[in-house]
RNA sequence: GCGCCAGUGGCGGAAUGGUAGACGCGCUGGUCUUAGGAACCAGUGGGCAACCGUGGGGGUUCGAGUCCCUCCUGGCGCACCA
């Protein structure tokens, strides 16, 4: 049965050269594609370039070149390379993100997403990578440096466009149950990314003062333990009790404790009344409290939290029991029997969370609220190498975003990157425009998009890259999703949550009735290489080394070089191998096997010249073997042929592409083995075929030499007689364990088998003096007896 | 700290609860030769053996690498998320 088969592997970025890395990528992709071609399907595999970006920005000032020429220079180069890995790719639909033809329908779609309330600006402190001299979004700052530069986020308070993904939290993570050909480990991340949590808001009253204070707790059952209330130092509580100085004062001294976690607070002397108890509670600004999760305040209940146990230590704040358990056990954070908690007295957390939100809901006090940690995706970036974000704005501060009709906006080829700061900015023959509209001065909108906007939607662009709008939304409904997307897992979060909000939001505008971009998700792992040094310090590059009487030499100055372990392929490190040395070297046919070869492609690979060098001696073999025809051809090989057939399939479709390879060896083992040499028969035509998708190279040539054809058509298909094995080793165990097997046909009597069993000597020895208690015969499969 | 995943020969790795180690690399011995980045043949978990073997210890089962509990080690992710 024919039906679309989408089969798409993240876009590079044209960074110049290829590496090992997107061999592997595109190989494993490109088997699946030929695959399904061979089945019938209507196979969709374009391929594209992640274009705009920093390293373009930086390298031009590097290299005094301009960012446009370098990235296209690069897709240039880029593109030959992959050529060379002659992957049956439809270069048709290719696509660049900085091409203009692509970039302005992502203004369109910019636009719409303000229109349907996603897309908004507002101030707010941001994360600046002081590298890349711009704005990162939450998703992109690692342990509190930037994502690509390592640098650490400084806090800037900017005016900034977002696009509004917290609208689509529960979506979000609902729909992960439904992404059955996900890995559960990228599932999870993004899980706990988007970070759900169901609690309580409770209402303070400030005292002496008309005005409440919200907190957010997933325990609002210990709320009798409450002894004090900590803020962020940026809540807006802070700004209207203290002066600035002070306020700047207590953030140094937040910013810099001595050790990680350390509590440290400030008594703002201003106190809450208890909600329920006729007390008054101390408000505290304290460093632990996140101002950009729930309300940027809590309630402190030191008997049963760690953090505000440790803080009410610290600051000699009252500790009060409300769930059952020892002193020593304190803080108790786990679950237990409710005390000292008037009106939960007795219950459990569960019951008594319950109970005590129903009692602030009827009092006015408070409300059940579920929380999320994923913040709305801040997309301005203060770069000239991006998408133009299609708004003015006017010299009395108020903007416009754009109409359709005055796109696009173009990127000034002619500009100045010497300079610090957005070349955008300073370029005042391209900002400073008349409004078309109002005919007011305006200026445009300097920010260009983050580029993993670019990223979210190209593979809707890439079903029709010529349409004069952004897509065609019947063809969308019929291509989409992606059915095997395949990449690195280092996007677990980023790129493949950010696609996800896009194609939800994209499906509420535009009606399409696709909810996930990608059903199934591939994560290949990396290649890995021994690491080479001198003993001054100097990594060495694999080529470069030679072995001399078992020591590793550096080939050129005869230095001594220390062997490292294997680790990830990278330039700084050097370890790396050259795709254009390899293919010349190898072919690429040998380079495609080694690549699935010794791991399986979600697993880490590692480069070996033993492992590259085997599989040019595969590919070599394969070809010696179609160069004789001898022998007979009985059903026994059929058989075998068919297993083969049946055995790759199922493995390509699993992408268990390591067990293809060892199933190539298996058939050529026994085919050999058994002196039948198949040349023009009909059954090498089957291999052949199955071969195709793995080593295309040497199949069609194989295939034009023998049968004088220059393609194949078909996958085989599969005579499911030739599947059944009749003839089988019957494995036989007493107690459990194994003593011997018996040669017998499928369906064989038991007792004939146990007859003949009884008398053989191994099994008579164990039964000396026992009997025979129980025969456990799984026809077919095993028989166990147990003695006595 | 929390969560997830994984521990199988010298190495990479195979095994719907049913013969552990498929297949490859490496290694050992041999063959051939216009001496090769070959090719071919035989062998290769440990132990002389009975037997023992899938990180350790328990358990379920006729039967456990596989399922359950527990501990150890490694990797990845998150990390003051109230």
């Amino acid at each position: 049965m024919s039906s679309k088969k989408y089969i798409l592997e993240m876009f590079p970025y044209p960074s110049g050269n290829i590496h090992m890395g997107h061999v592997r990528n595109y190989v494993i992709g490109d088997i699946c594609a030929r695959y399904h071609k061979l089945k019938g399907d209507q196979v969709i595999h374009p391929m594209g370039w992640d274009a705009f970006g920093l390293p373009a920005e930086n390298a031009a000032i590097q290299f005094k070149t301009h960012p446009q020429d370098w990235t296209l220079t690069n897709i240039e180069n880029m593109k030959s390379q992959l050529q060379r890995l002659n992957l049956d790719l439809d270069w048709d639909r290719e696509l660049a993100t900085c091409d203009e033809n692509y970039y302005r329908f992502q203004q369109e779609l910019f636009i719409d997403l303000y229109n349907a309330g996603l897309a908004y600006k507002k101030d707010a402190i941001v994360n600046w990578d002081p590298i890349d001299q711009t704005v990162l979004a939450n998703e992109q700052v690692i342990d509190g440096k930037g994502w690509r530069t390592g640098a650490p986020v400084e806090k800037k308070n900017l005016s900034q466009w977002f696009f509004k993904i917290t609208d689509y939290a529960e979506e979000l993570l609902n729909d992960l149950d439904k992404l059955e050909l996900w890995p559960e480990k990228v599932k999870t991340m993004q899980k706990n990314w988007i970070g759900k949590s169901i609690g309580a808001e409770i209402k303070f009253k400030i005292s002496g003062k008309d005005k409440l204070l919200n907190i957010y707790t997933t325990r609002p059952d210990t709320i009798y333990g409450a002894t004090f209330i900590a803020v962020s130092v940026n809540h807006q509580i802070v700004s209207e009790v203290l002066d600035k100085g002070s306020i700047e004062k207590i953030r140094k001294d937040f910013e810099t404790v001595n050790e990680e976690k350390e509590k440290l607070g400030v008594n703002l002397n201003l106190s809450c009344k208890h909600p329920i108890l006729d007390k008054e509670i101390p408000i505290y600004v304290a460093n632990f409290v996140l101002d950009n999760y729930g309300e940027g305040a809590i309630f402190g209940c030191p008997a049963h939290d760690e953090r505000d146990y440790e803080f009410a230590k610290k600051y000699s704040l009252p500790i009060i029991k409300v769930i059952e358990c020892k002193d020593e056990e304190l803080p108790y954070v786990g679950d237990g029997r409710l005390i000292n908690s008037p009106l939960l007295d007795g219950l459990n957390k569960a019951e008594a969370i319950n109970e005590i939100i129903e009692y602030f809901s009827k009092s006015g006090t408070g409300n059940k609220k579920i929380n999320y940690k994923i913040r709305d995706w801040g997309i301005s970036r203060q770069r000239y190498w991006g998408c133009p974000i299609p708004v003015v704005y006017y010299e009395d501060g108020s903007y416009r975003v754009l109409d359709k009709s005055e796109l696009p906006v173009l990127l000034p080829y002619d500009v100045s990157l010497e300079g610090k700061g957005n070349a955008l900015l300073n370029n005042e023959n391209w900002r400073k425009i008349k409004c078309p509209k109002t005919n007011k001065t305006a200026f445009r909108e300097t920010d260009t998009l983050d580029t993993f906007v670019d990223s979210s939607w190209y593979y809707i662009r890439f079903l029709n890259n010529k349409l004069d709008k952004p897509f065609d939304r019947e063809q969308v409904n019929k291509f989409l999703p992606v059915d095997k997307y395949i990449g690195g897992i280092e996007h677990a979060i980023l790129h493949l949550l950010y696609s996800r909000f896009f194609m939800k939001a994209l499906r509420d505008i535009y009606d399409f009735s696709v909810d996930e971009p990608f059903k199934q998700l591939f994560t290949q792992g990396m290649i890995t290489h021994k690491t080479y040094k001198t003993s001054k310090n100097e990594w060495v590059m694999p080529i470069e080394v030679v072995s001399v009487d078992g020591k590793l030499l550096k080939r050129k100055t005869g230095e001594i070089i220390e062997e490292g372990p294997s680790e990830k392929m990278s330039k700084s490190k050097k370890n790396v191998v050259e795709p254009d040395e390899i293919l010349e070297n190898y072919g690429i046919d040998a380079t495609r096997i080694f690549m699935i070869s010794d791991s399986p492609p979600d697993r880490e690979l590692e480069w070996t010249d033993e492992g590259i060098q085997s599989s040019k001696n595969l590919i070599n073999r394969i070809q010696r073997y179609f160069s004789e025809n001898k022998g007979e051809v009985n059903l026994e090989v059929e058989k075998q042929i068919e297993k083969f057939v049946y055995n790759v399939e199922k493995n390509i479709l699993s992408f268990s592409l390591n067990k293809c390879v060892a199933d190539i060896y298996t058939l050529f083992n026994y085919l050999e083995k058994k002196d039948i040499y198949l040349n023009n028969n009909k059954l090498s035509k089957k291999i052949l075929a199955c071969l195709y998708p793995i080593v295309p190279k040497l199949s069609l040539q194989l295939v034009e030499e023998l049968f004088n054809l220059n393609n194949f058509n078909d996958w085989p298909e599969i005579n499911k007689n030739l599947l059944i094995e009749d003839k089988i080793k019957l494995p036989i165990q007493i107690q459990g364990k194994l003593i011997t097997t018996i040669d017998t046909e499928k369906g064989y009597s038991e007792q004939e088998i146990l007859n003949s069993v009884y008398q053989l000597d191994k099994i008579r020895n164990k039964m000396l003096d026992k009997k025979v208690v129980k025969v456990i015969n799984v026809q077919d499969k095993i028989i166990n007896i147990i003695l006595n």
